[in-house]
RNA sequence: GGAGAGAUGGCCGAGUGGACGAAGGCGCACGCCUGGAGAGCGUGUGGGCGGCUUAGCUCCGUCCCGUGGGUUCGAAUCCCACUCUCUCCGCCA
């Protein structure tokens, strides 16, 4: 969410925000926005006029009472007050909640120095980091190897489940394991993350503190029993592990990785990446979060994004760094770094992580502040998140790209001790 | 799942429907005291929204005692619903 000094201060620039992204200000209705803002604004001031001739009247009653006055017309008076307050109340409770509702389809601003473009035919790349394996042979899919090894089983996941789920078997099952191992263990021990594990379901009030909800219900599957659902990635529980609290500035940033399964249902995307491991509907992720000082948070998405982009380099994985324009960029995000990971079998670049500075966007919605050091209000601390990495992409990259003539698969060095000193797959 | 107890400021803890943004204590900050520290004394010590003014964060108003409703001229206090925590029983990896 805006904060709506921002958009009362400066509307055109919070439209052209909104322009750049694509967006319909129709939809994003800053205008409609600051008319119920002055329509609160006008109310209150009433009304709070009316409470306070209603506070004054309180006293004037007690006293009244003891000195055993007569406070029969007075209180007729405060009566009518009160059923007008009672009233205004309800008014100003309506406009609030149409302003907060308007306000929830805002998007965040993005950053300047992101490229501004329709969608991702504008996204900049950034770097590029090694070389696409080059193979005397023609090089598969995924699917196809993991098939003809017998460790990914698609027809058994979809008996046991339903399309988009796979059963992993012994090498798969086992690298799985050991990436997420190997990640955690990276970023805990050289980048300065502390580890946690959080519940996998999350209440309604956690997905609207990172913006979830209400646009990617749909995507979610909820236990409607309980009012909880499967989380969609880590970003959700961990984010909200400061919800509500008010740090204090010496403890920024602060620093957390998860590995997490993450559950979507992938509504919309029929016909997409049907084949192989790339989308499922249940997938593991190591996820990085941090909570920082607003000065500092454009470095640290490009930390961030470093601590990211390592788990690549130590797999000896081939990928390039994309900056996604204002088309292309998350509804909180004010600037996105993509990984993208190249997949030898098909060819082409794969989103393997997504580095996102929210600034206070998400802080402003989970209410997640900071106290400064040297005194004075509590200001709303910046967050970011990013995928450190996608466990399953990960696995599909490797098995294309570490794939030989006969159907085997090297296991890169750098993971060969988290899968018990195993050097190929076979 | 059953029975009970509870939720008040950074923490502990009091609070007969009008004196309560809230006693008292602890903590913290500043000042006095001290060679220095401690003790002692004094002062201060939350947040949201709005207004004024315009940038002073001083002033004024309003709201906040788990959350949301209700009763009342007036609610931390009475009523209802919900959430969470704790204890006991049952079940369970």
């Amino acid at each position: 969410m805006l904060d709506i000094n921002l958009i009362r201060d400066e509307p055109d620039m919070v439209k052209k925000a909104i322009l750049d992204r694509g967006m319909d200000t129709e939809v994003a209705d800053v205008d409609g926005i600051l008319e119920l803002d002055s329509r609160r604004r006008a109310l209150l001031v009433e009304v709070e006029e009316l409470k306070r001739q209603r506070n004054v009247a309180g006293d004037e009653i007690a006293a009244l009472k003891k000195e055993g006055g007569d406070t029969g017309p007075i209180v007729d008076r405060m009566r009518e007050i009160s059923e007008h307050i009672k009233g205004m109340d309800a008014e100003v409770r309506e406009v609030e909640a149409g302003r907060e509702a308007l306000m929830l389809d805002i998007p965040n601003t993005p950053h300047e120095s992101v490229p501004v473009g329709p969608d991702e035919t504008a996204n900049k790349e950034i770097r590029i980091w090694g070389e696409p394996p080059r193979f005397t042979f023609e090089p598969r899919p995924h699917w196809e190897i993991g098939e003809a090894l017998d460790i990914l089983d698609f027809k058994r996941g979809a008996k046991i489940a339903s399309t988009r789920f796979t059963l992993l078997k012994g090498a798969a099952a086992l690298m799985e394991r050991a990436l997420i191992n190997f990640m955690l263990d990276l970023h805990t021990r050289e980048h300065g993350y502390t580890e946690v594990f959080p519940p996998i379901l999350a209440n309604r009030k956690s997905f609207e503190g990172v913006g979830q909800l209400p646009k990617f219900g749909d995507d979610m599957y909820w236990c409607r029993d309980d009012d909880l659902s499967l989380i969609t990635t880590a970003e959700v529980p961990v984010t909200n592990i400061h919800r509500g609290e008010v740090l204090r500035e010496e403890e920024l940033p602060r620093k957390y990785v998860a590995y997490t399964p993450c559950f979507r249902r992938e509504a919309g995307s029929y016909g997409k990446d049907v084949r192989g491991i790339i989308r499922q509907h249940q997938f593991n992720k190591v996820e990085m979060v941090k909570f920082v000082h607003p000065d500092a948070s454009f470095d640290e998405l490009e930390s961030l994004t470093t601590n990211a982009e390592e788990v690549l380099k130590r797999l000896d994985i081939h990928y390039r760094v994309m900056c996604l324009s204002t088309g292309d960029l998350g509804f909180a995000a004010s600037k996105c770094y993509d990984l993208e990971v190249w997949m030898a079998g098909t060819g082409e670049f794969k989103e393997i992580s997504s580095c996102s500075c929210f600034t206070d966007f998400q802080a402003r919605r989970a209410n997640i502040r900071f106290k400064p050091a040297g005194g004075g209000k509590p200001r709303f601390v910046h967050t970011l998140n990013g995928s450190g990495l996608a466990i399953g992409r990960t696995v599909a990259a490797i098995m294309e790209s570490k794939q030989l003539d006969d159907g085997r698969v090297v296991v890169p060095p750098a993971l060969q001790p988290y899968m018990g000193g195993m050097t190929v797959i076979e």
